[in-house]
RNA sequence: GCUCCGGUAGCUCAGUAGGAUAGAGCAACAGCCUUCUAAGCUGUGGGUCACAGGUUCGAAUCCUGUCCGGAGUACCA
């Protein structure tokens, strides 16, 4: 928030005391309910780069701001400085000027960098379940975030197409799928694909159970450790070398197979407004990474131990060893990430990557980023992995072999599904026309901000029951809210609206507040692309909407005393509305004329 | 074992450059629709901020230890 009289404040302060830190901003903070005052400057904060104690300096503060014009009341409590603003400053630093107010939600020129930023990530063996939407609602929303602020932004996208698990879901059809195809089945491609995975697991169960039976040392090993003893476990792995070594046949049915999740991931894509600039493939990168390791095998970084295999020595910076090919010469997960990484460097030349990829993999990227750094590669030190916590079930954890997930294509529709039945139930005599399109907004509106508002880092839980409501910290609420004004503004007749607004006709605190937390959408959304957190602009979205809901219960806009009042107060409606349809569409949720 | 992350109201979560009486929603209870959309507003109750020490004028926040939970620690991805 740029207040003239904390500008004023801050270089007062920077001439009484010489040279302060020149980092050092005054940056004040909405004066907690109780206290008196429209913002409060906390000394306690800056003293110390004043060089000062923070009493003396809040005394100094205070007095200085009790002389300053824009200054009606000033409180000092301890170190904490409240203020009150005359009601023509007040208005003049926030929502007068609201280009200007929106213009200041942006970095610096020179700060502005080309970001690549990859997100979703999915294998294409079985549909994308309530995880994967967390992680393609952040990936957009931080797409949204980081380009509003001015950056460039690149979205891409790399399919994991490739690998054992597709091959288990391959051998799941041929062994039950009957040539069945998702038209003949009536299913959605990704969900039919999905169905063979889940039937390969059973098999392997089934299979690993009668081992166990039959065998005593296999009776203590878990599945994953019978795996290959299994018939089926022996047969997908003939099947990935099949598919390496280019088998026709098998090659058809992968292509085949894929095309039919592909088909299906659009729709989910499509649904979510998720979209990217570049999607790779792992079937044609993942061969990157070796051909980088053996171009760079005569730096030292590499050796090759006495048993065939290539490692690299991350002790220096406590990651131990790791080996980057296998003693048979085939490259492992970390390698092929060098190749891809590599490769999207030399496609886009970004000035900073940033994957969006769940925190069980942190150590990958501490590892694959301190690889890089040893290679010499200068740009190591602009990769950032942004991990986000999973989403549990009440229950535990999502499973996705047994069946037991959320899947976000069902979810899309209970959600939208609920959306739908609020709706017929407040227009039950007039059911609006665009009632399917009003019922997608609301309930993926829902979905989204319940899964944004939440601290990327925090591992949440989804509860079923309970998270599927309107009410509240929702997304819906905050919808409302626009709605509200809209609905407003169609009221309205154009003929009341004086010619200028009078700004220091709104003296209810209410509408101060209003102005007031509308000022502080710059230093949010900065602050959301600054520590790439989405919940930072929820929470605020939130705490606006309040302060809108309050002022709208108590004060009329339509029936204001005067033309000239009601002319502020439209001016003030839309000015939030303005900042939530921004908010909102960074949150990657869309707003709605009416609901 | 080691590493990382977490433990805040019955539930889900905010709150870390140390700062004013620890916040919100849900759930519970009590009010408010002849007045711009009640997906709303107002109020009540509900807390040893896991535990114990330490640093500080001041700690949910920083340090140490303990307990509990999760993740990671592959020639898996």
């Amino acid at each position: 928030m740029n207040l003239a009289c904390i500008d004023g404040l801050t270089s007062h302060l920077i001439q009484a005391h010489g040279a302060a830190d020149l980092e050092t901003t005054i940056t004040p903070d909405l004066c907690p309910p109780g206290m008196c005052g429209d913002v409060t400057v906390n000394c306690f904060r800056i003293a110390k780069a004043f060089g000062s104690n923070p009493m003396s300096l809040a005394q100094e503060a205070a007095s200085y701001l009790d002389t300053h014009p824009d200054v009606s009341q000033v409180e000092q409590i301890k170190a904490f400085v409240n203020i009150t603003l005359e009601i023509s400053a007040l208005y003049r630093d926030t929502i007068a000027d609201m280009d200007g107010l929106l213009g200041k939600a942006s970095v610096p020129v020179s700060s502005k960098k080309r970001i690549l930023i990859e997100y979703s990530a999915p294998n294409t063996n079985k549909p994308q379940h309530l995880g994967h939407v967390r992680n393609n609602t952040l990936g957009s929303a931080l797409c949204s975030i980081l380009s509003s602020v001015g950056h460039d932004v690149t979205a891409v996208n790399l399919i994991n197409d490739r690998g054992i698990h597709i091959c288990k879901s391959m051998l799941g059809y041929q062994r039950f799928g009957d040539d069945s195809s998702p038209e003949s089945a009536g299913e959605k491609g990704d969900h039919f694909v999905g169905g063979f995975y889940v039937l390969f697991e059973k098999e392997v169960r089934r299979q690993a159970d009668v081992l166990k039976a039959s065998r005593p040392e296999f009776k203590d090993l878990s599945y994953d450790e019978l795996f290959p003893e299994t018939e089926v476990g022996q047969s997908a792995q003939e099947l990935l070398r099949l598919w390496e070594s280019n088998d026709s046949d098998t090659r058809d049915l992968w292509q085949k197979m894929n095309n039919w999740v592909l088909s299906g991931f659009d729709e989910t894509y499509k649904r979510m407004g998720v979209a990217f600039d570049r999607v790779y493939f792992e079937s044609a990168t993942y061969e990157f990474g070796k051909e980088v390791i053996n171009r760079t095998l005569k730096i030292p970084v590499f050796y090759r131990r006495d048993d065939g295999a290539t490692e690299i020595d991350l002790d220096d910076v406590n990651l131990g060893k790791k080996v980057v090919l296998r003693s048979d010469g085939t490259s492992v997960y970390v390698t092929q990430d060098i190749g891809t990484t590599i490769r999207k460097h030399e496609d886009f030349a970004p000035d900073s990557m940033i994957w969006i990829v769940g925190d069980e993999q942190i150590h990958h990227f501490k590892v694959l980023f301190a690889i890089l750094a040893k290679m010499g590669i200068p740009w190591s030190d602009q990769l950032h992995h942004i991990p986000y916590g999973m989403v549990n079930l009440p229950s535990g954890r999502m499973k996705s072999r047994e069946g037991i997930v959320v899947d976000a294509d069902e979810l899309f529709d209970e959600m939208t599904g609920l959306a739908r039945e609020a709706t017929l139930e407040r227009w039950a005599d007039e059911v609006p026309a665009d009632l399917d399109e009003r019922s997608e907004i609301i309930g993926m509106g829902a979905l989204k901000f319940m899964l944004l508002k939440v601290n990327p880092k925090t591992t949440m839980t989804f509860d079923p029951n309970a998270s599927m409501k309107f009410e509240g910290d929702t997304g819906p609420y905050v919808q409302y809210v626009y709605a509200r004004i809209a609905s407003i503004l169609r009221k309205l007749d154009a003929n009341v609206l004086q010619v200028d607004t009078d700004w220091s006709l709104l003296k209810e605190p209410e509408e101060r507040l209003v102005a007031i937390q509308c000022g502080f959408y710059p230093a949010i959304l900065l602050n959301a692309a600054g520590n790439f957190d989405t919940s930072v602009v929820a929470n605020y979205l939130l705490d606006l909407t309040k302060a809108f809901n309050r002022f709208y219960k108590k004060h009329s806009v339509l029936s204001a005393a005067t033309n000239e009042l009601t002319t502020a107060r439209v001016a003030l409606c839309r000015c939030v509305q303005t900042i939530l349809r921004e908010g909102l569409r960074n949150l990657s949720i869309q707003t709605l004329e009416s609901m």
